[in-house]
Order: C-alpha cells, then sequence, then structure tokens
DNA sequence: CCAACCTTGATGTCAGACATTTAAATGTCT
DNA sequence: AGACATTTAAATGTCTGACATCAAGGTTGG
C-alpha cells in the first residue's frame, strides 16, 4: 500500500481509500483486526493523526470498529443491515431535500418500487406481518392522533408491508425509497378528512394482503398514489393562493 | 451545540452527530460555510485535532466539503446524485459480500425493482437511450470480448433501462440493486452459450421498449430472472460436484 | 489598466506528550 | 489447585504547539 504525497488529494482521503479498498476486494476480512495507528503511520509514511483522521473516514461509513485498550485497535466491521439502512435513510433524506425533487418524482418512485414488493408480500407474508398492519390501521383511525405519530404509523405499516416481501435486499433498497419520502409526507396528511381516505386505502392493502391477492395489493398502493398526489396538488395550490394573498413572507 | 465529554462515545464522534443533525435539520444551509476548525474547537471546548477528526467523518459522507486557502474553510455540500450513487453502490455491495445473501434473494430483489421502472422506461425512453442499448447488445455479440467487458456492458445497458424511466430518484435507488449484483453475476456468465442467451433476451427487452411495450419489457426481465437463476444453480451445482472430486482445498 | 507581488487566514501535516481503557499476565490467598 | 486481586502493557483518545501549504484579496509597480 502506498500514497503519492504530491497527489492533491488530502493524505487522510488517500490513505481511507487504500484500505477501503483492501476491504472491498477481500484482502481484509471482517473482523480482521488492522495494524495499529502507529504501525499504519510507519508504514504509510505519515504521522498518527493523518492515519486517525483516515480511520476516522472509515469509521463513519461503518467499515471499521475501534476498540481500546490492550489488544483492541480498529477491525473490519461486519456492515449489518440496520447499519445499512440507517446510511441509506439519511442519504436519502438529503438527496431529497437538497435537489428540490418535485413532489411528484418522488413520490412516483417511492410507489413503484413498493408495488414490486407487493406480489411478494402477498405470497409470503406471516400473520405477524398482517397483524402489525392491522394495528396500525387502528391507531391511525383514533380521532386526536398527533401527526407526527400519524406518519410513523403510516411508516410502520408500509414498513411490515416491505418487510412482509421477506427479502432483506429488496427491503433494504426500499427502505431509503419509504422512509425519505416521510418530510414530503408530512406536508400534506394533517387534515382529518385526509386521514380518512388514507385509512380506507390502507385497510385496502391490508384486506389484499391477507388475501394473499398480489394484484389487489399493486391496485390499492397505485390508489393510494393517485390519491397522494392530488392531495398535494390540492395542498401546493392553497399554499400558493395563501402566498398570493399575502406576499409580506 | 453541547457536548457531554463523560459519555462513553467519541468526542468527535459526538461533534460529528450534533453538525449532521443541524444538517439534516435545515440549521445549516448548502453551501454555508461552516465557523473555522479553531472556531469549533472553542465552541465544542475540544481540541483541533477532534474537531478535524469530526469534519472527516463528514466529509467521508460528503455531507461537507473543505477549501484550503483565506476565506476557505468547511461547506455544507449539496449531496449531487453522483456521490449519492457511489455511496450506495459502495454500501450495497458490501453488504450483499459480507452478509453471504443467497444468489436468488439478491437476483429475486435485482429484476423485481427493475421490472418497475419498465413501465416508465418504455414510455419515456429517448432515441439516444434505446440507441445505448443497441449498441451495447451489439458489443455483447462481439467474439472475444473479455468477461469484464461484457459484464461492464451488461450493466450499462440495465442502466441505459433505468435512465430511460426519466425518474432519478429511482434511479437511484435503482443503482445499488443492479451494480451491487455485478459481482455475484460475474461468477456466472463465463460462458459463450450463457452470453448468446442473455444477448437474446436483451434484445427482447430493447425490442420492448423500442415498441414502448411495458408489459414486454416486464416479462422480458423476468425471463432474464428465470435463466439466470437457471444458469447460478448449474454453476454452484457444478462447483460443488468439483469440490466434492478434490476435497483437498 | 493590468500584472506581479505580498498579506492573511484558513486547512493540512507533523511531533511529542499524557490520559484512559482493557485484557492478559502475574501475584496472592484460601 | 483454583479463585480472586493486582500489576502491566498495548492500544486508542485527547491535547498542545508548531510549521507547511494553499488561495483569495489587496497592494504595488510597470
Amino acid at each position: 500500500m502506498k500514497i503519492d504525497p504530491n497527489s492533491s488529494a488530502d493524505l487522510s482521503a488517500q490513505i481511507a481509500k487504500a484500505i477501503r479498498d483492501a476491504i472491498i476486494s477481500g484482502q481484509l476480512i471482517v473482523d480482521e483486526r488492522l495494524p495499529s495507528e502507529a504501525e499504519l503511520s510507519e508504514q504509510f509514511d505519515v504521522s498518527r493523526p493523518t492515519v486517525r483522521e483516515a480511520l476516522k473516514r472509515l469509521a463513519a461509513q461503518s467499515l471499521i470498529r475501534t476498540q481500546r485498550g490492550a489488544f483492541g485497535g480498529a477491525f473490519v466491521n461486519r456492515l449489518s443491515y440496520l447499519d445499512a439502512y440507517n446510511h441509506h435513510i439519511t442519504t436519502s433524506t438529503l438527496l431529497l431535500s437538497m435537489n428540490d425533487v418535485s413532489f411528484d418524482v418522488a413520490c412516483e418512485a417511492r410507489f413503484a418500487l413498493e408495488r414490486a414488493c407487493a406480489p411478494f408480500a402477498a405470497e409470503r407474508r406471516s400473520a405477524d406481518h398482517l397483524a402489525t398492519m392491522r394495528a396500525e390501521i387502528h391507531r391511525q383511525s383514533q380521532p386526536g392522533l398527533s401527526d407526527e405519530s400519524f406518519c410513523a404509523s403510516d411508516v410502520a405499516l408500509h414498513r411490515a408491508l416491505v418487510d412482509g416481501a421477506g427479502n432483506p435486499v429488496m427491503a433494504y433498497q426500499l427502505a431509503g425509497a419509504v422512509e425519505a419520502m416521510q418530510p414530503l409526507m408530512n406536508m400534506i396528511t394533517f387534515t382529518a378528512r385526509s386521514r380518512e381516505a388514507i385509512v380506507a386505502i390502507h385497510t385496502d392493502i391490508a384486506d389484499a394482503i391477507e388475501a394473499r391477492d398480489g394484484a389487489g395489493c399493486t391496485a390499492a398502493l397505485s390508489a393510494l398514489e393517485a390519491y397522494t398526489k392530488d392531495l398535494a396538488r390540492s395542498v401546493m395550490a392553497a399554499r400558493d393562493k395563501a402566498r398570493e394573498a399575502a406576499p409580506s413572507t
């Protein structure tokens, strides 16, 4: 492993890249211990703080974990689904919020992907998944439920649907689409009226899942997508109108 | 922003989290400049190397970029689709390689998601997308093409399909599924015989896209999935047999 | 008016030191 | 001999201070 001190890139970035490549290519195995910081600083011919910055970069991606004490050090981390989920969700959320993605585009992607796992969920869902969905629907129909709780329940329901497909890879890819939409969804699900309609469609979804009816579930998801888009359009229109009336803000 | 020096977590991790939260919550706007490292170290009451480690963590996630020189510093980075793609792909690849995901599960997820964008691609694809697909198919049928080039072309074709759907959010979510499968796919697409069949199905896909036939494209993708899974099974079986004959390795 | 040269403020890097944690090795008692 | 307490060593975590390097802006000279 060698480093070019004349490169325009930071030394710590180069070192991080070298180690990352070693992990990806399989030269470093899961749970294998990296050399100590002092040894690495000798190998790469840089100072220890520089090595540390490189290791922090890798730690930020959950590629390594560090342990203090004797026989501690940096170890190659087994990337867990949970870690991957969380990274994916924050990245997706930021991607949406920083690139003024239109609501329709995000919504379309989200429901297209969710429909993709509907047939599998209908086929493979356990009683547990169904029970979770029913419980969330029940909660959603409680009057006086806060907007935050309603949205959280909404996510939980869709998560149960995705989990029901029994494919963790699919669940991972979908997590970003479903959860990152939440901030956008929050804007439009705050009237009692829209809640009723949403709960009705959720019930359709759960019914289809219970009947192991993949096509029905897909159709219900399409209905939810259409309704959501309509709702968003009317909310946007109302907001524009309000802004026109009071252009001071 | 305050930091608990008695917490079990690293100070640099706490500081990174505080800044990351500020970015996600919108307290820090895109292209806004963070305080200098010296100022941050005063604010958080830690030393400058500690602040630097925190900043490197954020840089590893492309949340900030740094610029040297006067009036330089750390700036909140607009997360580009390209950055997000790359993170997603490496994370997905590692997730698959480190969790011995079965080929069938990964394959199922990949094709289910790709089918999700087939109708959109059929409807919206430009002449460019179609031309790219045809060109890649032509390359794939060249004899003497290396395995690496064949696989790269395979990815390029599917990427054109996904891009044809005209939804960058969907493309982002799919990038992980398609590209992360590549190492697994490499194992099974190395005979002339399998290439022929794959090229035939690719042609079906392109034909369906050209005819704006979403259902046909979906069907072709399902055929490709079935063929790929079959191929994988026979490759696995052959390998097991070989291992049985020579169990020394 | 333009170009070459400082000035300045920030990051990048280094060296050395000390604090803290942790597990293994050692010692001691029952 | 075995269980418990103590020491020790190795590693990360953190701090201090310094210097190198870069890039934007102002300044000066032509």
